[in-house]
DNA sequence: TTGAACATGTAAACGGTTACATGATTTA
DNA sequence: TAAATCATGTAACCGTTTACATGTTCAA
């Protein structure tokens, strides 16, 4: 049953889809739906995971095929609510991949690569192309401090997740304060050629 | 011609294929060939993106097709070598690309989610998987001051890409530090769990 | 002589997103 | 009463990778 070793056609080892994995994640603790794992992913791992419907819905589905977790339909009025609940096959499957090594999928940066192509266009333009991203990584960074100050610092000390939380949130933190720091001295490098 | 208003059949804008503009620019300055392409980012987009043979090689007969780019067939022996050089309308579109606005795509991070759902393991298997990350990230920023010393400090001053590819590789010396910085923290932390 | 590097390419498949579709409920 | 949010779901499609395929040249 471990979809990280199936082969294909042609012998292809498939990648594994890790939307199962991030909706187990969040199933092992409380009943939840699709839509409440989507507002729940947005509100903590958005920095670093995010799923979207057409991801979500049919994933559950299969899971729930598979018997990873159950589902039952609960109406709120008329509106449904379909609360899923891992099952223990469900469990065993998270956690065998929680003890796997994780390698790092190295990303795709464009904006980068535009200004690694800086010499073909007037500086200002990589200049400016820095201030708007300059402006956007701040937003964001006000957004990890305030959650870090608003929301986690609230938690009491024993809540189980507060230092994994912590942990994932610093990451955000460290990481773009680094960033800020390399674009500030990017524009002024840029500057000197003007 | 501009593929990134293309849409398809149900109305859906289609994401743009970044792979051409990637391309494009390699060839902007000298000709060579996809094997080139492919080794020349090897050794110096690596960090912030790749192209698979499987990209380039179609990529490059479209963009031939389209008039983006010219082509010669060099023997050297009995090998072939394609030798492709961008014409006027690929620098045009590849300039175009340039000065439009980039958007930070959110990336997935396996190891940052694993840590998310860290309470439901042994702590010391977060610890161990952050330490083996610890070990790659350290080789990583060892080889971006190797390129840093040996490469680029070798460059001479009016070299015209020296400024922009020193920016780029600085992203990934700042990055790296504080990936680094962040790993440290986090291993002290959760040893406290221990 | 054998393996690494050079060199180009294709088939198959999966991952993931965007837009579409539908309807209920709450809020301004 | 209109817009936003709640809530679930599907169709279509694109992007990208892995493995396969083929052959040459060079170095140990």
């Amino acid at each position: 049953m471990n979809v990280a070793i199936e082969k294909n056609k042609i012998g292809k080892i498939n990648k594994i889809n890790k939307t199962r994995y991030a909706l187990l994640g969040m199933l092992f603790d409380s009943q939840m739906s699709g839509y409440e794992i989507k507002q729940f992913m947005l509100g903590s791992t958005a920095n670093f995971w995010k799923e979207s419907d057409a991801s979500i819905y049919p994933m559950l589905k299969i899971l729930e095929k598979e018997g990873m977790v159950a589902s039952k339909s609960e109406l709120k009025g008329k509106r449904e609510s379909r609360k899923f609940e891992i099952t223990d096959a469900g469990k065993k499957e998270f956690l065998e991949w929680m003890g796997k090594t994780t390698e790092k999928e190295s990303r795709r940066n464009e904006l980068l690569l535009k200004l690694f192509f800086g010499k073909n266009v007037n500086p200002e333009e990589s200049i400016k192309k820095l201030h708007l991203r300059l402006a956007k990584v701040k937003k964001e960074y006000e957004q990890f401090i305030d959650i870090q100050d608003n929301v986690l610092a609230k938690l009491p000390d024993d809540y189980p997740n507060k230092i994994f939380w912590s942990i994932t949130l610093r990451n955000g933190i460290l990481l773009t304060e680094a960033e800020i720091k390399w674009i500030v001295e990017s524009i002024k490098a840029l500057k000197k050629l003007l």
